[in-house]
RNA sequence: GGCGGCAUAGCCAAGCGGUAAGGCAGAGGACUGCAAAUCCUUUAUCCCCCGGUUCGAAUCCGGGUGCCGCCUCCA
């Protein structure tokens, strides 16, 4: 059974799903006006790991992630950005729309790269305005809200258990200290939110509604497209830490007020990523992509890698030099996976590997332990094991934790190592022949100068015993 | 001011009451013409500090110190 830490009830809790063996999960998706950057996907990793993690326990999930294509980008904040892609495409007369889609199309290329599964739904805000309206005026009904003059407030004293999520008390908030008119001057008290905004002139996203024309307030579109899509009642809720407080915690109010139902039945938060100590931030330059990350060596699947090295709930600090352990520690991993698992002779799921696949379940049933399950497949990786079992351990691990355990089967053109052409330029293998020659005929000294060249063109020369010389990527 | 998180070897990081996983780096060995790669072995008498509870604590309690986050858009 798969447990999980609850941002509730502050404990682990084995998840128990409300239909059988299906489990519905949400998660807050990105913000389509810039790229996502290394902390966004640490997060939709999250729900990655909870995704396979709920297939190995034999259960079935429906995920949906949403798309804030329109929510909180403020027509001002469009304006007046300092993004250069986005000021880029202001100045080619790009709409808000058109920038939102280039984006999203960013978004799901990167999940490709990290080797997400793909979610079964993904809803974008600007097209469930209906449903948001709908939710609008069903808290309405239930006299929860207040307003005047084209805006619409959530009253959260109507809500039951606020602050249950956050541990957030009215009245106690640095926002209970400060004041902002333009947005606090309609609210009651500051920890009341808007669910429908008055258009400002000139604002591209803006639709009818019962208060007028406008928009819908950020924390609505969660509740109304989780209802939509998983019911009154679902799951899992996934999201970033930093979402907690208010928007998990007013999209939750909003949603068992609205409905009565109890929304989410556990609540999983992902710890943040900071870069050299420090929350990354436009102004200390350090908001890496993924893009960023390949322009320095790191692929997708390092970075993956590396994320996998800690528990999602303890906060990242991602340095260089952590992500470089990490990455040889990957690349070592593939290769034993791929040379032994060439190995094998006789089909079949292997034995005596009883142990190490106890472990790795526990490990992943855990409350999600990848760091641990990690240790178990270095731990294979050194047992000695027959080429077709770590061939099938491999392959059910891979299932998991997807970073490319390769599953090379006898024959396969994985399980062989790649010749000189295959990974180097012509010129390269050509220097690596002439080298072979070289110490064939004892000419060592001619020998050690061409490894020399061979190094500053980028490659390791890994000699083996009467055979030509392969070449690898340093 | 309110709420929360984290402090474990040179670096990253599990463990959360029973006597310190794993990775990277380092050291020794095998292999090699020498290397690299690979393989084997090895590396914390101790878990920020001070008290306490317990037969027993890195793990629980109290008090400190340091770092970080949320409370405003934020994964």
């Amino acid at each position: 059974m798969l447990s999980l830490y609850d941002t509730v009830s502050r404990k682990k809790v084995p998840l128990d799903p409300l239909r059988p063996g299906r489990v519905g999960v949400y998660t807050c998706g990105p913000t389509v006006y810039r790229y996502v950057h290394i902390g966004n996907l640490r997060t939709y990793l999250l729900t990655d790991l909870l995704l396979r993690a709920v297939r190995f326990a034999g259960l079935t999930p429906f995920s949906v992630q949403n798309i804030t294509d329109m929510g909180h980008m403020h027509q001002e904040a469009l304006e007046r950005t300092e993004d250069k892609v986005i000021a880029a495409a202001r100045a080619m007369g790009k709409t808000a729309r058109e920038i939102a889609e280039f984006f999203t199309g960013a978004f799901f290329r990167d999940c490709r790269r990290m080797n997400f599964l793909p979610s079964d739904v993904y809803p974008r805000a600007s097209a469930h305005v209906p449903e948001m309206i709908a939710v609008a005026e069903e808290l309405e009904r239930k006299g929860a809200t207040y307003g005047e003059g084209g805006y619409l407030y959530f009253d959260v004293t109507k809500a039951k258990g606020y602050g249950e999520l956050s541990g957030a008390i009215l009245g106690k908030g640095e926002a209970a200290g400060r004041t902002d008119g333009s947005i606090h001057r309609r609210k009651r008290r500051p920890e009341d939110f808007s669910l429908w905004l008055a258009a400002e002139p000139g604002r591209e996203f803006c639709w009818e509604s019962p208060w007028g024309v406008g928009w819908p307030g950020w924390h609505i579109e969660c509740a109304a497209m989780a209802g939509k899509y998983l019911g009154p009642e679902f799951d899992i809720h996934v999201g970033g830490a930093d979402l907690r407080f208010p928007h998990h915690e007013n999209s939750r109010a909003m949603a068992m007020t609205a409905t009565g139902g109890r929304f989410a039945s556990l609540w999983v938060h992902a710890a943040h990523l900071q870069v050299d100590g420090r929350k990354m931030s436009k102004s200390l330059k350090n908001e890496y992509t993924l893009d960023d990350l390949e322009a320095r060596g790191v692929d997708p699947m390092d970075f993956r890698y590396h994320c996998l090295t800690l528990h999602y709930r303890t906060p990242m600090n991602f340095t260089w030099e952590a992500q470089a352990a990490s990455r040889k520690a990957l690349a070592r991993l593939r290769e034993v996976f791929a040379a032994r698992g060439g190995e094998g002779i006789s089909p079949g799921t292997g034995s005596g590997a009883g142990e190490v696949r106890r472990r790795f379940r526990e490990a992943i049933l855990d409350d999600l332990n990848a760091p641990k399950a990690l240790a178990v497949v270095h731990e294979a990786a050194r047992s000695g094991f027959p080429g077709d079992t770590l061939q099938a351990l491999a392959g059910e691990w891979d299932e998991v934790l997807g970073i490319g355990l390769p599953v090379a089967a006898p024959g396969d053109a994985r399980a062989e190592p790649a010749r000189p052409e295959e990974v180097a330029p012509g010129e390269v293998g050509d220097l690596a022949r002439l080298r072979d020659r070289c110490r064939r005929e004892g000419r060592y000294a001619e020998a050690d100068a061409l490894r020399e060249k061979i190094r500053e063109a980028g490659y390791d020369v890994l000699d083996r015993k009467g055979k030509p010389a392969r070449l690898k990527r340093i």
